[in-house]
RNA sequence: GCUCGAGUGGCGGAACUGGUAGACGCGCUGGAUUCAAAAUCCAGUUCCUUUGGAGUGUGGGUUCGAUUCCCACCUCGAGUACCA
């Protein structure tokens, strides 16, 4: 009986879905593991073979936690809102909620396919107004919460209300914005409604402020910091520039030191953790401030506070440099330098982010004409401008050593500014001195003789005698922008009210659904997508979203027109898919308390700074507020590399003939080139060619071969077989400019195309569809190569070639069930032979270590070599065989379940519990030792394992070869490590 | 520049805490079967000057023994980038 792939794997894959044979239960005496995969965008492209590559590894885990005895969550949905679709319905008019269904249901297929044993009971979307009625939720919550440092933890906005009702602000130690000023108890209690709300802004957890915020006018919308990469947006490539909005925001800052420490009770990778590290961006210093010498007696006198990680290094200091945007930068330029002041402002703002950051070698400044005076030795300190200084980070400002920091120390140079010396013995007249470890402080008074931790110490405490200083932690972190001039995202749960204070709708009245409108593009005043609606305002008194020539700004009031960011859905579905049908809590107790957190998480690295920053976050805040157990939200993560595609390339030779292109087989070239040869030796067709050409007189190269003699064009991968060859037809079919180009083949007839590994696009031709592997090789077939192709973390190449070796495997093994006359099945009831206990034994084993280790692929190995050798003992036993179709199943799930039924099973497979291994089957009685000279093996000698050392080493010295080996010398020494090696030196 | 990761046959990759380098698969070569092809099966396949020797990016070191540990360097990949 023949291996009927697609028959047998559309049948399972109907009958998991009948039987529902995944799902997962919310009660259950089993212990729990929670194997998730980082959801999907339904992009219109649909999968291509890279993308299932991280699922297969997930849904083979999850799959051997089941046999394992566990109860498995493994759910699936998809991240829906986002801008392709927004796009894609700018340009043609469709509602994106159309599109995304349509693409949905094409990843749905396409999934389905390739057998995942995912609970699709669970399915969560982000934008279905059912889900994203609890990221309105979350939103609210965040409103109503601050941080208190105190506690270190998030609270209820009611507590600080309470305490400034008590006794004012002074006491209260929050993460807050930095201008907040100082009130009494009394003072709160005056405050008018509004005032106290803007106060109460600057305290909570998510609030609206003007910010800096990166504007993409091509994509019109603010971006994220980790949505820009090299100074232009992500997702298409666009230009960024600093604009000043009102923003919704996310006070991540407040949790920047838990994101920090928390990176060290889980598994992730390493690569994540530093750079989670970097853009936390942590370091130790100091804050100083400075003020400012008062241009003329009785003129004002104003604090510019720096921070540093070098106050050891302060009286090296010889200039200040601002941010051209710092605030002070006005108020301190005198009448003479304003000029050149203001021109230089003019000349930086116009430089765009990316300018500026392509270009970080050129120095460029200004100087303000005012003076700081030094806290200690109170001698006058130019203040300069300068655009290396960024108004983003710290204060704006720093206190300039140039003989300590080498941006310092090039500015001084390029400015004459004077560069003092405070390290001993070290020399600085060609670069500043920035080793830390080796510095010991000069010519800094007290500080004289220091290394730079005692100096440290010592300058702090030094500062704060002074009350000029402390010791201080800064963090790189920006609070997230969280407002984005979109359509196709979470509308918030906020209306202005009559002061234009933001308001939040009350919980009960959620979700509030996206709203209609007929153009998805900003309106012609710029306000966002949702201006163009007609029916977006909130009557307070019915409750509802009605009609916007209804307000009034008494009950009636216009609602928020921005959406949330991408990041938003995606910050707590994995908790959501533990109750996700829930519609009275964002998932119950009982839930939550029973799967706790996410065993193992599955993704790619792309989202080290976006996704997985914002969801710890978002849990850490959830775990403040007792709603979640846990405040880590996955244990152990892993990042799948990326399958690159392998390119294919024919190569068009730069002379024509009679017209036509000529396209040249790789090898001819390749012989040509590595022979310093001439192409026309290597092809009797092409030497034909040139004497017609010569004979005509058209001027045929007679140099040498080389490649710059040839264009290479990407080929589409389908037309190239496993031996690199060429389907010249098809490709004349595909490239009708070349129909008629004349194709130089080698002496048998073939064409030979050239390979390179590159990034799968469609561009590039080399994209394969999972879809025609599963037609022609099957799911199974495909899941194990994906497998096999190497390491789960690495990258690596797609190459379609390589998977008969999977396929075969599969046969083969089949075959190892259908021992009978004409292929049909048949197993014995035989005691299966010693040999064949040992290989299903062994095998046990290594694949259960190779699970536990995710190391896929060399389990594929390891049940090639499994049937490789029952094959060749002709095992058929059923004591053998059925374990066998038991372990296979996580990794070709559908052929297991066939065999598994024909076994006589009437139950899935999916359940059966797993081998054990019994180590009796492995003893062996000898061992076949290998014994090298000096460390190379030479021969090999089998002995009974339960000789002695010197029994063995008399063993091998008795050996004839040994004796040759020797050549009459006496080893010096014989090392025996019993059971493992000999090794004679000498 | 900085931080990580990786360099092993024609290719993807194996080699557990230092102990037979190249498992397994692709490709290639030869053979069987076939009218022929596909499929299948068998044998071989790191390199060289082949009764032997060399060999895991390069150079050194530790060790009886190094792909594995240490030092220096080279190359490639990923992330990050004036962060005070």
């Amino acid at each position: 009986m023949q291996y009927n792939f697609n028959e047998i794997e559309a049948k399972w894959q109907k009958y998991w879905a009948d039987k529902q044979t995944f799902k997962a239960e919310n009660n259950s005496d089993k212990e729990k593991f929670y194997v998730l995969d980082m959801f999907p965008y339904p992009s219109g492209a649909g999968l291509h073979v890279g993308h299932p590559l991280g699922y297969i590894a997930s849904d083979i885990y999850a799959r051997y936690k089941r046999h394992k005895g566990y109860n498995v969550l493994h759910p699936q949905g998809y991240d829906s809102f986002g801008l392709p679709a927004e796009q894609y319905a700018i340009q043609t008019g469709q509602h994106p909620a159309i599109t995304t269904e349509e693409n949905i249901k094409t990843y749905r297929r396409q999934l389905d396919q390739l057998g995942f044993s995912f609970d699709w009971s669970r399915e969560v979307r982000t934008s279905d107004p059912k889900y994203y009625k609890w990221t309105q939720w979350i939103f609210i919550q965040l409103f109503n919460s601050w941080y208190n440092k105190t506690t270190d933890k998030a609270e209820d906005i009611k507590s600080l209300i309470s305490v400034f009702e008590k006794e004012g602000n002074a006491g209260v130690d929050a993460v807050c914005d930095d201008d907040i000023a100082v009130f009494s108890a009394e003072e709160w209690k005056a405050y008018s409604n509004k005032e106290q709300q803007e106060i109460l802004l600057k305290y909570r957890l998510t609030y609206l402020a003007e910010s800096e915020v990166n504007w993409c006018p091509a994509l019109g919308t603010v971006l994220a910091n980790d949505e820009i990469v090299n100074g232009v947006s992500e997702r298409g490539g666009h230009p960024v520039i600093r604009k000043k909005m009102t923003q919704w925001s996310m006070r991540i800052t407040a949790y920047a030191q838990r994101l920090l420490d928390g990176l060290e009770k889980v598994d992730w990778p390493q690569p994540l953790k530093d750079s989670q590290t970097n853009w936390i961006g942590r370091s130790e210093g100091a804050a100083v401030t400075f003020y400012t010498v008062p241009s003329a007696p009785g003129e004002k006198t104003y604090p510019i506070e720096v921070f540093t990680t070098r106050p050891d290094t302060i009286f090296g200091v010889s200039f200040m440099t601002l941010a051209p945007e710092h605030e002070l930068v006005s108020k301190i330029t005198t009448p003479e330098q304003k000029a050149t002041v203001e021109a230089y402002i003019e000349a930086t703002a116009k430089r765009s982010e990316r300018d500026r950051m392509a270009d970080v070698k050129t120095i460029s400044g200004a100087f303000t004409g005012a003076y700081a005076e030094h806290p200690f030795t109170k001698e006058p300190v130019p203040i300069w401008i300068g655009d290396y200084v960024l108004a983003g980070y710290g204060t704006g400002a720093v206190m300039s050593v140039p003989c300590g920091d080498q941006r310092d120390y090039d500015f001084a140079k390029h400015f004459n500014i004077p560069i003092p010396n405070i390290f001993e013995g070290v020399d600085i007249t060609e670069e500043a001195f920035a080793d830390k470890e080796k510095t010991i402080i000069a010519n800094s008074d007290f500080l004289n003789g220091l290394p730079y931790k005692k100096a440290v110490k010592r300058a702090i405490f030094e500062l704060e005698k002074l009350g000029q200083g402390e010791g201080k932690v800064n963090y790189r972190l920006r609070d997230a922008v969280f407002s984005r001039q979109r359509y196709w995202g979470e509308p918030f749960p906020v209306y202005y009210d009559a002061d234009g204070m933001p308001q939040m709708i009350s919980e009960e009245h959620l979700p509030i659904k996206l709203p209609e409108v007929d153009k998805y593009l900003p309106t012609e005043t710029g306000e966002p997508p949702l201006g163009n609606a007609t029916v977006w305002a909130w009557d307070t008194e019915k409750n509802e979203v009605v009609a916007n020539d209804k307000i009034n700004n008494t009950t009636v009031f216009p609602l928020e027109l921005n959406t949330m960011p991408g990041w938003a859905g995606s910050s707590q579905y994995f908790n959501r898919y533990m109750d996700p049908h829930n519609e009275d809590e964002i998932f119950s107790q009982e839930a939550i308390n029973y799967w706790q957190d996410v065993d193992l998480y599955i993704g790619g690295s792309e989202h080290a700074t976006g996704h997985l920053l914002y969801s710890r976050f978002w849990q850490k805040f959830m775990f403040d507020k007792g709603l979640v157990p846990k405040d880590e939200f996955a244990k152990k993560l892993i990042n799948q590399g990326m399958i690159t595609g392998t390119s294919a390339f024919v190569y068009v030779w730069s002379q024509k003939y009679q017209d036509k292109p000529v396209v040249v087989s790789k090898s001819i070239i390749e012989k040509a080139i590595s022979n310093n040869g001439f192409l026309f030796d290597y092809s009797k067709e092409l030497d034909s060619m040139f004497s017609d050409l010569r004979s005509k007189g058209e001027g045929v190269t007679q140099g040498e071969t080389s490649w710059e003699h040839f264009n290479p064009i990407h080929v589409d991968v389908s037309l190239v077989n496993a031996s690199d060859e060429l389907d010249v037809e098809g490709f004349k079919e595909w490239r009708s400019e070349y129909a008629e180009a004349v194709f130089i083949t080698e002496e048998d007839g073939t064409f030979k195309v050239g390979r390179e590994v590159e990034k799968m696009s469609k561009s590039k031709y080399n994209v394969v569809n999972p879809d025609a592997i599963c037609e022609e090789y099957g799911a199974d077939s495909l899941r194990l190569y994906e497998m096999f192709l190497g390491p789960l973390e690495q990258s690596k190449p797609w190459n379609t070639a390589g998977i008969t070796g999977a396929h075969g495997f599969l046969k083969k093994m089949w075959r190892l069930y259908h021992s009978g006359a004409n292929g049909t099945f048949e197993v014995s009831e035989d005691e299966p032979s010693k040999d064949s206990w040992k290989t299903l034994h062994k095998t046990i084993k290594k694949v259960a270590e190779d699970i536990e280790n995710f190391s896929f692929n060399t389990s594929v190995s390891t049940f090639m070599i499994c049937v490789n050798e029952l094959s060749s003992q002709k095992c058929n036993s059923r004591a053998v065989l059925e374990p066998l179709a038991i372990l296979v199943s996580p990794y070709a799930p559908h052929i297991a379940e066939e065999l598994w039924e024909k076994l006589g099973h009437s139950e899935s497979i999916a359940a059966a519990p797993f081998p054990e291994f019994e180590e009796k089957y492995l003893v062996e009685s000898a061992k076949e030792y290998p014994i090298s000279f000096n460390g190379k093996m030479r021969f090999k000698l089998e002995l009974p394992l339960d000789l002695s050392k010197e029994e063995i080493e008399a063993a091998v010295m008795a050996h004839e070869k040994t004796q040759q080996q020797l050549q009459g010398r006496t080893p010096k020494k014989v090392i025996v490590v019993p059971g493992k090696i000999v090794n004679v030196v000498g």
